[in-house]
DNA sequence: CGCTGTCTTGAGAGTCCTCAACCGTGGTGG
DNA sequence: CCACCACGGTTGAGGACTCTCAAGACAGCG
């Protein structure tokens, strides 16, 4: 039964559902979840759609993103597993978003889910604690955007990405050259000279396109944080 | 009474304060609540400082902002009268704010808080709203910081300026170019430079450096969705 | 084997930054 | 009363970092 998948959900430790503790409650979450998966380069969220649906992420990384009119990017982040979506002030979607690589999400009916969080308050407590949180990584994302140079933002970006890889020296990167890009406020040729850059100063190794091999963290630490150039 | 200068608050309905409504509970807020008063260039959080208090703003305008070693300035946002300030996911504030002009402020005790908002749903609701709004706002700066120009980002910004004086021709710019430059993530020369274009464009007027008069509400608002040049 | 998509690398251009001078206002004090 | 200074803002000239345009390398795939 659904209570049962919700148990064994690989995601539940990461996501906000472990806030659900007692088994009738739980129970009425399982009920509205709906298991989909999305294959890579799928939209699941369109920018400016009715928000209808609430996203819990299971499996895999999506990119959200905002466009302007003449085709300008700007992915706001990546959302793992664990990551809620679809919260919004506003009755629409402000961002899109689309499947890096193949996902697997469960859906909520935001209607009904709302009137779940309301007689639930250490789920709404917990959301409370995530959107806190989202707020404090979209601050340093704006002054990773404002204010910092090309090769501090690609340190940061590695970094962020280890710290999400558990410390790992290898950390993998889903997305594309144009993905990391329009995330950091850069283009695609900018972020891979920066690569290269960083690649010679002995920093990194890149086995591959969609792999890092961090070799000296520290220094990119230090570059990360403005500490030198 | 305590409780008498919450109800007759003039922030009251812009903040989550109003989601407090019965009077009990109103009273506890109440007892909470110390009242402070901030002249303009003061400091009242400090970046990396322990998180010990919340501040509701009820007068004045306070600018958030967080810093590089080198000096670098970012300045997140800025918080007008009814912002909630201090809610972290840390245990130390990750931005500091200062007051761009007088303010007044009212100063709770991070702990007690806590403590009173889980025994109200009411307000804890609230505050999940509040954030959720303050995550688009900052997906909205995201992508100016990211894909805009200086035209669109100062168009951007007087246009969102315009909106806080609920649609008035003539909007008031408390904070100094500086400030703006460190908000857009550009320099103040460029900054100087744009009201310049804009001026000349005939779509704003600049009485002083303080206030801005806009002509063309319409031309700015096409500029600062990227819809033309 | 050619096609497609992604990534890399190079050369030149452009937007914005840096450095600098100048202007206007307000406050201070001789 | 006015010289002086501090501060914020404006304007100009030159430079730099990143972007644009372009070509080439490489892997996957029909």
């Amino acid at each position: 039964m659904a209570l049962e998948r919700c148990l064994r959900c690989g995601a539940r430790a990461a996501s906000v559902c472990s806030a659900v503790e007692d088994a009738d409650s739980l129970a009425i979450l399982a009920h509205h979840a709906h298991g989909m998966v999305v294959e890579a380069g799928q939209c699941f969220i369109d920018e400016e759609e009715p928000a209808r649906f609430f996203f819990n992420v299971t499996a895999g990384t999506a990119k959200l993103f905002k466009l302007l009119p003449d085709g300008r990017r700007q992915i706001i982040g990546f959302a793992g597993v664990g990551a809620f979506l679809g919260l919004t002030a506003a009755e629409h979607h402000a961002f899109g978003a689309e499947a890096v690589e193949r996902m697997e999400l469960c859906r909520f009916d935001r209607k009904a889910l709302t009137g779940f969080i309301h007689e639930c308050p250490e789920f709404e407590h917990r959301l409370l604690v995530e959107t806190t949180r989202e707020i404090g990584i979209l601050q340093a994302q704006v002054l990773l955007l404002g204010r910092k140079t090309a090769r501090e933002r690609l340190a940061t970006f590695l970094v962020q990405r280890q710290e999400l890889a558990h410390g790992s020296d290898v950390v993998r990167l889903p997305m594309t050259r144009t993905d990391i890009a329009d995330h950091l406020g850069l283009t695609i040729e900018t972020v891979s000279r920066t690569f290269g850059a960083l690649r010679k100063a002995g920093l990194i190794v890149l086995p591959d396109p969609h792999s890092v091999k961090i070799l000296d963290g520290a220094a990119l630490r230090a570059i990360a944080f403005g500490e030198n150039d």
